[in-house]
DNA sequence: TATAATAATAGTAACAATTACTATTATTGA
DNA sequence: TCAATAATAGTAATTGTTACTATTATTATA
């Protein structure tokens, strides 16, 4: 059975996660909260975003930035980081599960994910 | 003009970097470290990693866990992590660069790098 | 080889992101 | 409506890392 209450506080963090593309911080998550729901608590936002990520509703993106990004869609796909601008944008494309295969071959042992992230210059600091 | 002065202690950090294929964290270097020069301090360890990594001398890999994990091998390679021992392995073997153009087709701007990690199970974890 | 300039150090304090704690509040099923 | 308890707000604690400062070590040159 599940253990789990209803939150108003959840409902509308997850609704923030799901209408941006922008792979946001705890923190501007935080901020974009409290526009609806003004006393909610920095440690709310991370409860639950670790919830949800642990149930799979959203992903954390180890991007290997020192601070956490999330992405509402929990669909695998690899991301792209402007090293000017530090946006995050999604590469539109499942990932390749052949690369697994290809890794295994190098590898003693067995593989079954990986993540990728490619960085580059996004069009707005081209111009 | 170089600036730079030559010290005992990165001398050591360098040399337990290249000789592990732990892929360790500042803390270990830290305890490996303190084997030969006991005082050193943790401070030190973590300006010489950053100092080493600027110059391309060795890499900190930015695998998306809590804790920085380095390389004392700067040719770039992938990475596995073992998910049930945490164990980090290389991937013997230079990166796909066909990946940059096959990601510049879903992408508005250009890509010129990427990094990737697998995740799977070490054959130690696997008897 | 002595010296003067300064990079690097040890030790410690500060910091930022995240997690844990606790008394109170909200949700839920009976 | 009520009792059980999950979730909250607010705050304190923790963790990994960086910054600061007085002292020490390295180096180029006299």
């Amino acid at each position: 059975m599940n253990t789990s209450k209803h939150s108003r506080q959840r409902d509308a963090i997850l609704e923030v996660l799901k209408s941006t593309k922008v792979h946001p911080t705890a923190d501007w998550v935080y901020s974009e909260v409290r526009k609806t729901i003004p006393n909610i608590s920095l440690g709310t936002v991370y409860r639950n975003l670790a919830k949800l990520s642990d149930e799979n509703i959203i992903v954390k993106l180890g991007l290997g930035t020192s601070v956490e990004h999330f992405d509402g869609n929990p669909e695998p796909h690899y991301h792209v980081m402007c090293t000017e601008c530090g946006a995050i944008s999604d590469i539109e494309s499942e990932p390749l599960k052949e690369l697994n295969a290809w890794a295994e071959k190098l590898f003693k042992g067995e593989i079954y994910k990986h993540s990728a992230i490619f960085f580059g210059r996004c069009d707005e600091c081209q111009k």
